[in-house]
DNA sequence: CTCCTTACATACCGATCGGTATGTGATATG
DNA sequence: CATATCACATACCGATCGGTATGTAAGGAG
């Protein structure tokens, strides 16, 4: 079709370093708000939710408020994008892991393993995301920032609720030492989410992440395994 | 002398609700100073650092603004303070039992077991002395408070480096595994570390608190015990 | 071509921020 | 008594905040 053609075009161009103004194709509209998340997703990385402004974020995307505004209604719907985003990837990567047939001791080092990977490999929002369980766990926040806030914890707590099936899985089959599953989980996921303070992507070099993630695997399994 | 006796009853009336104004003894300067931090120290806890506005420690004080900035400069400085106190109480706690002549594996777990006892005993002062160590590793500081988390750092790494060698010194003796000592520290921290996000002080009970307790430090133990 | 919508950019708003300048009442000093 | 100082309280400042109102250029529709 002729409208087809013509829509290739537009997306290319808008694909490109000066996206086209007017009436854009949902492809084109959807990579803007992408690159307006990740922006947003490094900008509360470097300076936290509280302290980052919108204008941080526009010098960051090199754009104008007006283009943030345009997409997203308030700082904090864009910050749920960021948190929304990183929850997407979390679940993405351990929900087939944890439903995979193998064993609750496997299955608990590739989900730790998969964990770490991909807190590197998208470590703005990982970030960010830690930031707004810490939001929400202390509570400092506006009615409006909760309410938007709770969604988020609801997906939060399935994503955790994954690693502490596992462990009691584990538990069941005798793979694991008895512990109390509940403390274990929090232990568990405190070395994951401090993993996110500490750790300095533009710093550590490939194989030195390999021993940081065969190492941090090792501590979480050692930690749960029997004596 | 007449001097020390009317010392004396200035002081008494000091500290009572309304202190006095005019001339104040060293001691009572120092009580006020203390009221300040500690009243920072729960707005930081409750908000966090940057969205934390002098006017909301003033709330919580019940206070002015002109005390405050009469008392500390700036509003890092009161963040110091704060962060300076956590790092007191933790060094206070963990130096004598880091220097006991016990064995490493009974060192290590006193102090996890003290560790965890004095985050729940100055809540509002982990967490906030948390975010501290956050700002700083994620570098989202003006220079001026760059400079005054320096030396929070120091003092941080000197507590933590206590941590470590409790471990090298378990492995030396052989009563841990091999580890990487400095992965098995930092994700032994952030377990504690995580432990002020997650722990609700005013809705654990005593016992409830010491089976978390037990529970935390038997997960850390088992990750460097050997096999 | 005109007209409308989209996708921004620009200019601006009231509120709030950290910080300061100044006023005020109590007390120590001489 | 007068005077100075301390310990604040009050009033205020420029800067910056999240958010909005409006202008404008680029398409699509007819």
């Amino acid at each position: 079709m002729a409208t087809a053609t013509r829509r290739g075009k537009t997306l290319k161009a808008s694909l490109s370093e000066k996206p086209s103004q007017g009436q854009m194709l949902p492809e084109a509209v959807e990579e803007a708000r992408r690159r307006i998340v990740q922006a947003a997703a490094e900008a509360f990385m470097k300076n936290g939710y509280g302290a980052t402004s919108i204008n941080d974020i526009c010098l960051q995307l090199k754009a104008t408020k007006g283009m943030i505004y345009h997409h997203f209604d308030s700082k904090a719907e864009l910050f749920f994008a960021v948190h929304q985003r990183a929850m997407d990837i979390n679940l993405g990567g351990m929900v087939p892991i944890a439903r995979s047939g193998q064993s609750a001791s496997e299955r608990l080092k590739a989900m730790t393993e998969e964990q770490l990977r991909l807190i590197i490999l998208h470590f703005p929002y990982m970030c960010a995301a830690r930031q707004g369980v810490e939001l929400y766990l202390l509570g400092s926040t506006t009615p409006a920032e909760r309410l938007i806030l709770r969604r988020l914890i609801v997906r939060r707590r399935e994503f955790e609720q994954l690693f502490r099936s596992v462990i009691e899985d584990g538990m069941r089959s005798g793979e694991f030492r008895s512990v109390d599953s509940d403390i274990a989980n929090k232990s568990l996921l405190g070395v994951l989410n401090w993993f996110t303070v500490w750790f300095q992507p533009q710093r550590e070099k490939a194989q030195d992440r390999d021993k940081i993630i065969s190492g941090i695997v090792d501590f979480i399994m050692s930690s749960v395994a029997k004596r």
